[in-house]
DNA sequence: CGCCTTTGACCGGCGC
DNA sequence: GCGCCGGTCAAAGGCG
């Protein structure tokens, strides 16, 4: 055991991190004697869901045990059926836009877990803000299918994800090395009866797509899997994302699609842009705008839009990953400027929030809290030091998703939209950001402490 | 004065 | 080759 003192705490080091398969399979390996986590710790209350027991029974009971949290029964009831990612009040999307190394490599794709209600339209789920926004991530080279989230690196891909990374592949139902499937809950009632992920997807950019064939591969897929998808959903995207990008699409290499229920024409996002042109373009009658990062060196640019089949969602379509976080002198004047014609105005009257205002988490857990000490509208933010605060700080980490992934169960059920944001977050960060490891280390190394002693 | 938007012109890819 | 169209440029002007 002390071997793992030594891995996890003494030998490891970024230039030689280990996979989370490879972390999870040495883990798994020398504590193949750990009794179920139901044993170990009484208080825990997991499901005894026959197949439940499965998934929850001996790795992820294992791997609980050494994360150390309890985990309590996710109310589903409590989840809304959001269409829609909620963007929760009090963040933005920053984070997902601060990782050099987001979606770089990824050969990675997710598609909506579950159905989109047929009467449950975005206008029907509200946030506290009116601020609702979804997200799609464009891969080129990948169609849409179920989702699985996959250790191994599958070879014979030109697209290899990056050492260190999670990888969601597809096809594969039981591909957990160490004998669980690794996202149990993909056909459990948990999520399919919630939409957490309904419209996070990783869009394919290629235009050559036979766009039957997919469909047809994807409605097997999710067939193999009792995954209820809404027979529009695959249509609803590919309009969308038409509608967004236009008819004659450039076949970007990763493009980061985020709509935004939003009465500004150009929801702040916690980055500096300058608007170098404006279009009309064939099928959207409402101007295409044309942004440009003013970050020093930064290439990033997006273009935005009104959704052609809502107004009220503002479609912006990122070209580019930033490697900067947000500049905080943007926040702090941003705070204090008056409505003007500026996209980038806040009014602090207006509670149709743009996202720029509220504070972002960290993209890892090595990122100093976006929380802004300069902002004066404290009203928008969660305050630093708050029980509110507090909990997402220590909730949004690795074992919010590894909880997740093992058990089906969010920290948080009782806020259904933080634990959709922290949810997204975690995933964006399992997924897209190799740096998950050094954010994941820590927290594994405590509880094996802890067991050791016990021992 | 710096930073930003506006807006017409221009460029290049693509389909016919 | 031509025209359409999306994307970009750059001068002019607004705003704090």
């Amino acid at each position: 055991m002390s071997d793992y003192d030594g891995i996890l705490i003494d030998d490891w080091s970024p230039q030689s991190s280990p996979s989370i398969r490879e972390i999870l399979a040495t883990l798994d390996q020398n504590y193949s004697d750990l009794k179920p986590i139901s044993e170990m710790f009484p208080q825990t209350n997991l499901s005894t869901d026959p197949q439940s027991k499965q998934i929850s029974g001996g790795l992820s009971d294992r791997i609980a045990a050494r994360l150390g949290f309890d985990i309590p029964p996710l109310e589903i009831e409590s989840i809304s059926p959001s269409p829609i990612l909620v963007i929760s009040p009090g963040f933005s999307l920053s984070p997902f836009f601060q990782s050099p190394n987001m979606l770089l490599n990824s050969s990675s794709q997710i598609i909506p877990l579950c159905s989109i209600p047929n009467d449950a339209p975005p206008e029907t789920v509200k946030s506290s803000v009116d601020t609702h926004a979804m997200m799609i991530i464009s891969n080129n080279n990948l169609s849409h299918q179920p989702m699985n989230v996959d250790l191994h690196p599958q070879g014979g891909s030109d697209d290899i994800p990056m050492e260190g990374s999670v990888y969601v592949t597809s096809h594969e139902s039981n591909v957990d090395p160490i004998g669980a499937p690794l996202v149990p809950s993909f056909d459990s009632e948990v999520l399919a009866e919630t939409d957490i992920m309904n419209l996070i997807s990783f869009e394919s950019g290629s235009e050559d797509d036979d766009k039957d064939r997919e469909y047809n591969q994807e409605k097997d897929n999710v067939k193999d899997h009792n995954i209820v998808v809404e027979p529009s959903s695959r249509m609803r995207r590919e309009n969308m994302v038409s509608n967004m990008i236009g008819v004659r699409r450039r076949n970007k290499a990763q493009n980061v699609i985020i709509q935004v229920e939003s009465e500004e024409d150009h929801p702040d996002d916690g980055f500096r842009w300058r608007k170098y042109g404006q279009k009309v373009v064939t099928g959207n009658a409402n101007p295409r705008s044309y942004y440009r990062c003013t970050y020093t060196g930064c290439k990033v640019k997006k273009n935005v839009e009104r959704s052609v089949d809502n107004v009220k969602f503002v479609v912006a379509i990122y070209d580019g990953i930033h490697e900067h976080v947000p500049p905080p002198e943007r926040i702090s004047k941003s705070s204090t400027k008056k409505q003007s014609g500026s996209s980038m105005s806040q009014d602090p009257s207006n509670q149709n929030l743009g996202l720029g205002m509220l504070p972002s988490l960290p993209a890892n857990q090595n990122h100093v809290f976006m929380n802004r000490d300069d902002e004066t509208n404290t009203d928008r933010v969660i305050s630093e030091g708050t029980e509110l605060y507090k909990a997402i700080w220590e909730h949004t980490t690795a074992a919010t998703f590894l909880s997740f992934l093992f058990t089906g169960a969010f920290p948080l059920p009782q806020q259904h939209h933080l634990c959709l944001h922290l949810f997204a977050v975690s995933l964006c960060r399992i997924l897209l950001i190799p740096a998950f490891v050094a954010s994941a280390l820590p927290l594994l190394s405590p509880p094996i402490r802890r067991l050791h002693c016990k021992s």
